[in-house]
Formats: C-alpha cells, sequence, structure tokens
DNA sequence: GTTTGACTTAGAGCGCACTCTAAGTTCTAG
DNA sequence: CTAGAACTTAGAGTGCGCTCTAAGTCAAAC
C-alpha cells in the first residue's frame, strides 16, 4: 500500500492525460474530491486518486461524456446508498456503448468489402 | 435503374442526416460532383448520389474526420489511376478503427467489471 | 392564380472537450 | 543562495462538426 504522492506531470505520463486535462477534470468536479496539495498549492495525487483517474478514462474513451461522468461521481461521493444508481447508470451506458459498437462494426464491414473491391482491381 | 430525383428532404430522410448537414457535406467538398438542380435553384439527388452519401456516412461513423473523408472523396473524382491510392487510405483507415475498436472493447471489460461488483452489493 | 411550405445562400453560432496563456509562486539542483 | 524548471489560477482560445438564421426564391395543392 504505497502511497506515491504523486506530482501532477507524474500523473501525467501515467494516464496519458496531459496536465492541462487533469486540471480541467477536478475542475469539472470529476474527481471524488478536491486534490491533497503539498505545500497548499501543488497537487499531490495519492494512489486512490490515480486509480480514480484511469476509471474515468475508460468510461471518457467508451464516449461517455464529462457531465454524465460527473454525475456518476457524484453518486460516488454520496457514498454506498447510491450502489443501484450507479449500478443502472453503468448499464445503461453499457447498452449504448454495444450499439455504438454494432456500428461501428457494420460500417467496417462495408470498407471491407470496398477494399476488397480496391483489391481485386489492383491485383492486375 | 430508377432515377427518383430525390429533393433535400427525401435525401435527408433516407440517410438520417439533416439537409443542413446534406449541404455542409456539399460544401465541403464531400460530393463528387455538385448535386443537379432541377430549376437551376433546387437540388436534385440520383441514386448514385444518395449511394454515395451512404458510402460516406460509413466512413464517418468510423471517426473518419470531415478532410479525410474530402481527400478520398477527391481521388475518387480522378478517375482510375487513383484506386491504389484509394486501397491504401482505405487500410490504414481500417486499422485505425480496429486499434479504436479494441480499445472501447478493453475499457468496455473494465466497466463490466464495476457493473458486476454493483450487482454484487445490491444483491442482498 | 395564390398561398403555404420547402427550398436557396452566405455566414454566424453552438456544444463539446480540451488546450493554451499570462502573470505569478514554489520547488529543486548546483 | 540562486537560477531555472515546474507549478498555480482564472479565463480566453481552438478545432471539429455540425446547426441555425435571415432574407429571399420557388413549387405543389387548392
Amino acid at each position: 500500500m504505497t502511497d506515491a504522492r504523486l506530482a501532477i506531470s507524474d500523473v501525467a505520463e501515467a494516464t496519458g492525460l496531459s496536465t492541462h486535462t487533469l486540471r480541467y477534470y477536478e475542475r469539472a468536479g470529476l474527481m471524488l474530491a478536491p486534490v491533497d496539495r503539498a505545500t497548499s498549492t501543488h497537487r499531490r495525487y495519492s494512489d486512490a486518486d490515480v486509480a480514480w483517474v484511469g476509471f474515468l478514462t475508460k468510461l471518457r474513451s467508451t464516449g461517455m461524456p464529462i457531465a454524465v461522468v460527473a454525475e456518476y461521481a457524484e453518486l460516488v461521493r454520496r457514498g454506498e446508498a447510491t450502489t443501484s444508481d450507479r449500478l443502472e447508470l453503468l448499464q445503461r451506458h453499457r447498452i449504448t456503448v454495444l450499439a455504438q459498437l454494432a456500428d461501428v462494426t457494420q460500417s467496417l464491414a462495408a470498407i471491407d468489402k470496398k477494399i476488397a473491391i480496391y483489391q481485386e482491381k489492383v491485383s492486375e
């Protein structure tokens, strides 16, 4: 249970987000609580903070809007009582992600067909 | 080989795009040629136009930027000589789509894990 | 023939998610 | 102790892809 107390630049490197984006997420209410400060100014991220950012990133990379992520964060902040709300939110999101995956897969199939036609033409 | 000569609103309905977006695409150089005009003002889309918009939509829905779609349209306009360029462009796009699909699928797996944990908690 | 609704244009506006700036403060290496 | 890099803030700016507006023209139904 090491608590690395990472600087923002370390978290940026670890998560692939920019320092700008990390501060933006915090302002947008995406963190569970304001990140600790070392000297009452510079941020120090705990391992839990970094893990949370990691999960946020998964929500974002599946297309969940910032506003919905913020809503989810708020539910987590409110504690155990909101478990079923969180479950529902994630399940709803899951459905949209599956639909999105199906759509992209279908479009990709059409593109693959076109590729096959071009390959046919080129092999001459 | 019916040639329906559709009005823009019909094409909007058929493709799921708005009339605004159809005009925007044309201005952005995404059509193979300016759409025909009935009375020298109102657009009349041919079946080929509609089919082309359909393929555009597949490119877009897999995340290809407008500018790249425009580039692809330009290659088609230049004719047979560009077949291998078009093939290459689509193949490159295909790689990025597959990467994107893999990324979303991985993130979804993490979300599914969370869902499972919440389901466990809720069933009490 | 007239009305009503669809169409036309150029260009402005919007929503999202960052991304950057400026001016100032703090940490760290030498 | 000092220099330079990294950090801080609030707020402005950017890029993308639409989306809408205003002012005017045209078409189809009655």
